[in-house]
DNA sequence: TGTCTGTATCGACGAACGTCGATACAGACA
DNA sequence: TGTCTGTATCGACGTTCGTCGATACAGACA
């Protein structure tokens, strides 16, 4: 078990960066701009995509290692790749011949904490059920 | 209690429930899934509807609660409330008049994990605009 | 019973999205 | 130089999405 990485994370701090969205609730400028963010995970190749980056060898993957899993053409993966990038997501890099991408981990890190739920194991006050 | 909503989730994939998707390549059944719930995160109108339900006194809103601070109609509110039901993100109960809505934690637990970053220490780093 | 209020569904419309083939651009190399 | 490979951009197409007004449904109450 990695309790490692669970004592790492500790973001107990909100007022870094994102109070868990159901503590209080978002504005208009942060809901915005957090679907954004959202909208860019809202598709199932670009879920791929992220994860076979991230979980490359190296945390970066060339292009030419992505095109190939995914049974979409290699315009739609540059495009899926350049919301990610448009969003934040990932940083890229050419280097000669070929394109580099890599996970930015502090822009997954804002919105896990965002979701994050103090009391993830009942459902609390949900007071009945159908 | 009765999780009944808990159990409609189901969804005891682990590649689903707790791995971060930077470890492992998101297989094309769990991309799928993820991707139809961050889908359902990508519109500022849901967003700010399940924080408001979330944080509401009790963890739970009465649809009459819900059609206030937006600008738009009381069907696009109802109809956005079904998108959050049917990914299984909040629960809801009629109560006599009032229907009333909560926020399933789990969902969004699992999101949350997923989305987690083994080495991301602060989000503060990630330019923290808003 | 009839009526009123709260919520959901229906049908339609414009905008945004995912995808493609064609093509342009960038770097490597002969 | 010219050519070849890897990647990005363009323009177009069909689908999905968010929104609305109109309307149907459910419960409360006189």
């Amino acid at each position: 078990m990695s309790n490692l990485e669970l004592a790492v994370l500790g973001q107990d701090d909100p007022a870094l960066c994102c109070s868990p969205m159901v503590r209080e609730p978002l504005g208009e400028d942060a809901a915005a701009e957090l679907a954004r963010m959202f909208k860019a995970l809202a598709d199932p190749v670009r879920l791929r995509l992220l994860s076979l980056i991230a979980s490359h060898e190296g945390g970066e993957a060339c292009v030419c290692d992505l095109t190939g899993p995914f049974d979409v053409s290699q315009p739609t993966i540059s495009h899926h790749l350049k919301v990610l990038r448009d969003t934040g997501l990932v940083g890229s890099e050419r280097r000669g011949t070929w394109v580099y991408y890599w996970v930015l981990p502090t822009a997954l890190a804002k919105l896990s904490s965002l979701l994050r739920t103090p009391d993830a194991a009942e459902p609390a006050a949900a007071g009945g059920s159908e």
